[in-house]
DNA sequence: GCGACAG
DNA sequence: ATCTTGTCGC
């Protein structure tokens, strides 16, 4: 049983509008629209931070979710199981993206290829490839992908303008209702406390924490160099978060750096960077990624999605 | 002016 | 993020 692509990836778009179904959103006004200018990009995130929820508004237990066995990514992806486990426990999906550069390459000439979203001059375009997977008590129940294209750069702390679009596409085509949502980036660790994971949770109003492998802003309470698995230090506000006055004793806790795995004799691992995306506090955030870890760096929900996107980029059409 | 900066 | 096999280190 292989994945099913429940999107055929083809996007309208043309004016620079994420093919996403406003039906599906509880905040349309909040849709991360990559055509604003970046100061309009900028004042959504603050609004967006105003409306989350940086504290538990959920029914979730981390030991409902965790999960035991890491999925085996060496022989393909593992096939969807809806019938395994317990039905009545949360769904979790993992979101991810993969890129690529689609297009005929015809009227070539100048050959210039730049990663700015848009055409790329030589009939060629970039897209991303949004994977979702869901997974309910260890098993995989659904796996649902769209394709879309990028209209704009990678622009530290306006990622959800980039891509926020093709991750609310690939979670209009997934079927499953999610309890939660694992996003890679950030969610209040960012400048103005609205990473991606904040905007997409807020938009659909579900549950989501961000996991990001490196940090974006803030400063962690300790070194986290070398740390045993298990180990964890809070992210505090710096002076570049901007909704930081001073940063004194009591300035908010953004997230956590969390080392989710490490070697005991060998080359360092580093820690993940989590943090709450909407409706969760910073402390369930680590609980909940860490009970989603089955022995490698990432969590499970992420490190099949990521194992997805890779797929579903040289198979999408 | 330079540094720093999720994916 | 992406181009990519073996290889260095513990």
């Amino acid at each position: 049983m292989s994945p099913e692509r429940e999107n055929d990836g083809t996007a309208p778009a043309g004016d620079g509008t994420s093919p996403v179904d406003p039906e599906t959103l509880v905040h349309p006004a909040f849709r991360p629209d990559p055509s604003l200018s970046r100061a309009e990009m900028e004042t959504l995130q603050r609004d967006i931070a105003a409306t989350a929820v940086f504290e538990d508004d959920h029914g979730l237990d981390p030991a409902a979710v965790a999960i035991d066995e890491p999925a085996d990514l060496a022989d393909g992806l593992p096939a969807t199981r809806p019938d395994a486990g317990d039905p009545d426990a949360p769904v979790v999906v993992g979101i991810d993206q993969a890129f690529r550069t689609t297009g005929d390459g015809s009227m070539a000439e100048d050959g210039s290829t730049a990663d700015d979203g848009g055409p790329n001059g030589d009939g060629t375009f970039d897209e991303a490839v949004s994977a979702a997977v869901a997974v309910r008590d260890g098993a995989v129940i659904e796996y649902a992908s769209a394709a879309t294209p990028l209209s704009i750069p990678y622009v530290p702390g306006l990622l959800a303008f980039r891509e926020g679009g093709p991750m609310l596409a690939a979670l209009d085509a997934l079927d499953a209702e999610p309890d939660l949502l694992v996003c890679d980036g950030s969610g209040r660790i960012h400048f103005r406390e609205a990473g991606v994971a904040t905007h997409v949770g807020v938009l659909r109003d579900v549950p989501s924490v961000g996991v990001a492998k490196s940090l974006l802003c803030g400063e962690p309470a300790a070194s986290v160099d070398g740390r045993p698995a298990g180990w964890r230090t809070p992210i505090r506000a710096d002076e570049s978060v901007e909704t930081t006055g001073t940063v004194t004793d009591d300035t908010p806790v953004l997230g956590y750096a969390f080392q989710s795995r490490q070697y005991p004799n060998s080359r360092r691992v580093n820690p993940l960077y989590v943090s709450p995306g909407h409706r969760v506090s910073p402390e369930t955030t680590v609980d909940l990624v860490e009970a989603l870890c089955a022995g490698y760096k990432l969590p499970e929900p992420t490190r099949i999605a990521d194992a997805y996107a890779d797929v579903a980029k040289r198979e999408e059409r």
